[in-house]
DNA sequence: CTGAAAGCGCTAACAC
DNA sequence: GTGTTAGCGCTTTCAG
């Protein structure tokens, strides 16, 4: 069962070899009757072309890179990031790209990789998740003609440079501070975190919504955790001492960190303190009790990444594509609001 | 910045194409001197070999495949996945290998996926994982002459021929129960699963450890779970009417939903129901009682995954390879057994 | 609308 | 030890 090339396929054919690339490329100008003997003995032999001719020849190889610069421990962790890589590699597999997986949990692997990755033709272009605040990779990464999109907002000093696919997120807790706000909730905390500009944006939102009803932020209920449930455990545990009446946890496993520490103390959600999530993961509405949260559209993130990177990668790069997407507010019992 | 070639840095070194070449692959008989001289033109100019050229003359593209064929929903909600994912990168780092991710949700995305992949040569070899008892994506696999190892057993029919890295997953669970019946509890369950081999290996492990110390399985304290915390939630809640005095728990994630479960009845763990888990997770430790588990070594899974596929590609794939890991129980709070 | 022919940048015989 | 040369299988002018 010996691979095939062009030539075979067009001698099998009666055609030439170019005849026979044209019409897998699609090209125009080819006589219905010859593209469709072609197209059968394509099919009927099962022929792939040779992936790496075809770079070669054409210096594009239909890889995408998907990097995650320094993976601080396991940020992977975060549930969030399996999710995102589903619709990535579903979005990929779409559009005949494959997606390279580039995982970064040391600056030498970065660098040495990164090298690799950047010079040697492998990849098409490059999307770029879970970049904290002060990375240094995507600016590495801009002195090389090498496009990428991110998927996050980049941070405001060359945000207007860069192609990224975010989500609302200074919406997003905007609405959930309001929602609490509306219920009648005074002391309310927030969980947050510093490692991306999502929680620099959620943070706003949460902001804006209190200064909006005429509330001031007690800074002493702002607390930084990272992004795992145990974080927010322990970020909950040294809020509780303030007692507030609601917490806003900057994501779903904060929230269910703030849950548990809540309990161990004694006190109930939402009687006792009322708690909102971010991100709506598949266990907030399992979570007891289920959580009121944002619900962020994590698989049209990873598609939209992948599509825009198609599209800066066949037209021009210029100008940046900036998306940002909807959120919504999914209410449920943790805040109070239903039961 | 134009990408330079073999050629252009042969001339600089002042040597021919081929004894840059030969630098580069590390071949023997080059002149010391001449070896020295070229490596210091390729260190300052930053080159890299364009990797499409290299793969058509060498037909080989320093790419592996790792696929997760049919991810039932999200199987990938297991944090199983992400560690393993994280090993494999990180290993494939190490080695200047590329791996390129595979997920399947659907069988005709498996279909047209997988014949890409075979057929085009962009892919070295494939790790397989996440594949279920009844996949057929092995089989047919295996028709194309890609090497492949798996992680995780195959089903007995045909493992010897594959080669595959596995965890002690038997031992592991037989260390588990054998702990349950050494405190002293009689009445034991077992949250099981159905997707894999995994699973029935430790049902396996299960009962050689009761039945080594003259108990009886009690067929009807043994439920059948999805590997997540809702599906141990859900099957905990149907045990608990049988009143099992102990629980053997498939995985961490299944053991937190069965404490979830024995708390909404108003018990405690470990007083009324002790309970063990399979695999550490990092939140086994961090759980509330902290999870007593077996730990298995993911990292190393990952690591023997990709070193044992090197080795399939560069000498022969003759006899498959089978490693399987040992596995250790780490005790904590949830088992009754300290405090 | 189709074929011939010239590479893409590298590896690997084969010479010397 | 090192250079020369012939491809690897494809895309893409250029003719016709």
């Amino acid at each position: 069962m010996k691979r095939l090339t062009l030539e075979e396929i067009g001698q099998i054919a009666g055609v030439s070899r170019s005849t026979v690339s044209r019409v897998i490329n699609d090209h125009p100008n080819i006589r219905p009757a010859v593209r469709q003997r072609v197209e059968d003995v394509i099919r009927q032999t099962g022929y792939q072309p040779n992936s790496a001719a075809r770079s070669l020849a054409s210096s594009q190889s239909r890889v995408f890179g998907l990097v995650m610069p320094s993976i601080l421990q396991s940020a992977f962790a975060d549930p969030y990031y399996p999710l995102v890589i589903q619709a990535i590699s579903h979005a990929c597999n779409q559009h005949d790209y494959t997606p390279g997986l580039f995982l970064f949990q040391t600056p030498e692997e970065e660098e040495k990789v990164s090298q690799r990755i950047v010079a040697s033709g492998l990849i098409d272009g490059l999307i770029i998740t879970a970049d904290t605040i002060n990375s240094t990779f995507v600016s590495k990464i801009q002195q090389y003609d090498i496009p990428f999109v991110q998927i996050g907002r980049p941070p405001a000093s060359n945000a207007a440079a860069i192609s990224y696919v975010d989500v609302d997120n200074e919406a997003g807790a905007y609405l959930a501070a309001s929602h609490l706000v509306q219920l009648g909730y005074r002391r309310i905390g927030q969980l947050a975190t510093a490692h991306n500009t999502a929680g620099a944006d959620r943070d706003a939102g949460f902001r804006h919504a209190l200064a909006d009803r005429g509330l001031e932020v007690d800074e002493a209920l702002v607390k930084v955790s990272d992004f795992s449930e145990a974080g927010g455990y322990q970020a909950m545990q040294t809020l509780l001492s303030r007692q507030p009446e609601a917490v806003f946890a900057q994501s779903d496993a904060i929230a269910l960190g703030a849950v548990r520490a809540i309990r161990d103390r004694g006190l109930n959600v939402p009687q006792d303190i009322a708690v909102v999530g971010f991100d709506d993961m598949p266990l907030a509405a399992n979570a007891d009790p289920p959580l009121t949260t944002v619900r962020q559209p994590i698989n049209r993130t990873g598609m939209l990444a992948v599509e825009t990177l198609i599209d800066i990668v066949r037209t021009t790069p210029e100008p940046a594509r900036h998306i940002v997407l909807p959120v919504e507010l999914v209410i449920r019992a943790s805040s109070g609001a239903v039961n």
